[in-house]
DNA sequence: CATTAATAGTTTACACGGCAATAGTTAATA
DNA sequence: TATTAACTATTGCCGTGTAAACTATTAATG
């Protein structure tokens, strides 16, 4: 997506979208040999670095909603990367785990050491360092404000 | 959305987009009471900085394709804040502009520096600095390693 | 122990992103 | 000028994200 900032504002957020964008980008493009997308391949990291997991793990770990990682997992299962479960001991639960074709992906499990690398290069240690830092910081900011305004649940009064 | 990193690995892709989720959330938040989404406020954000618009334009400065400028505008045709005419001068383009409701929501056009504002909470001005510079050459980056290394269009020989 | 509350997962409805294919119009060219 | 190419916008199909409603199960409480 070429994007000209012929009049468009300077926004931090706005930097921050492109970044993440450009960064999916590249993640997307390194895995497309392999007839994975992205999403998926964060289930798979998952489960790599933490075995059988329930939906609810798998949504916290990859930063979604149970109700999206229930339909990723859905295609994954439809395309042999996992399989689905009854959790014997908790009956309302599931546990995911991998298939072999899923296990046989590992080497995938870092990919994100490639993308690292496209990211940050030309740029020396200290700016690396500062870079996540910074990003730390900001991120830290944007949940300490989150939680301090929490949405308007049209109940201001009651 | 909560995440706890137990067990993700330290990825600069993984950062990135926890930082731009969460300054996509602050927006959210902040037009919420407005009945605005995010995507919605790009499309104002161009227009009252640029006047009316093509679906093209739109799409270029919103950093979408265009299908999604189109189905966007719709949105927010059936809201009552935009208008679809014809160009006179081309008549396969489309002429987008602001009705008196979308214009009325012009104060809205410095969201951006309140979400910054949350975002730089406590940083100081050279952090701020190094920041917006590090993550523009991060984008750089990225582009340029897309461009040299196209998507497999599956016809290598031919 | 019976009722109530909390939890896990899914389904539904919707917003939003991509690409591919299409119709209609304009530009380029043989 | 007739044909071909390029461009604008839209539609279709799909993947992914959310929130809300729902089922089934487990935990907590009277």
């Amino acid at each position: 997506m070429e994007i000209e900032d012929v009049s468009a504002p300077p926004s931090l957020g706005r930097q921050l979208v492109l970044s993440a964008a450009a960064a999916k980008d590249i993640a997307a493009r390194l895995l497309e040999p392999h007839g994975l997308s992205l999403a998926q391949w964060a289930v798979l990291s998952s489960l790599w670095m933490n075995g059988p997991l329930s939906i609810k793990a798998i949504a916290r770990l990859t930063g979604n909603a149970p109700p999206a990682a229930s339909r990723i997992v859905d295609r994954m299962i439809t395309g042999g990367l996992v399989l689905r479960q009854e959790d014997t001991s908790d009956r309302r639960a599931v546990v995911i785990s991998l298939t072999d074709t899923g296990e046989a992906m590992r080497p995938l499990a870092t990919l994100y050491e490639e993308v690292n690398a496209i990211l940050l290069d030309g740029l020396d240690t200290e700016a690396e360092r500062a870079l996540f830092a910074t990003l730390e910081r900001v991120t830290g900011n944007a949940r300490t404000w989150l939680a301090a305004s929490p949405p308007d649940r049209r109940q201001t009064s009651r």
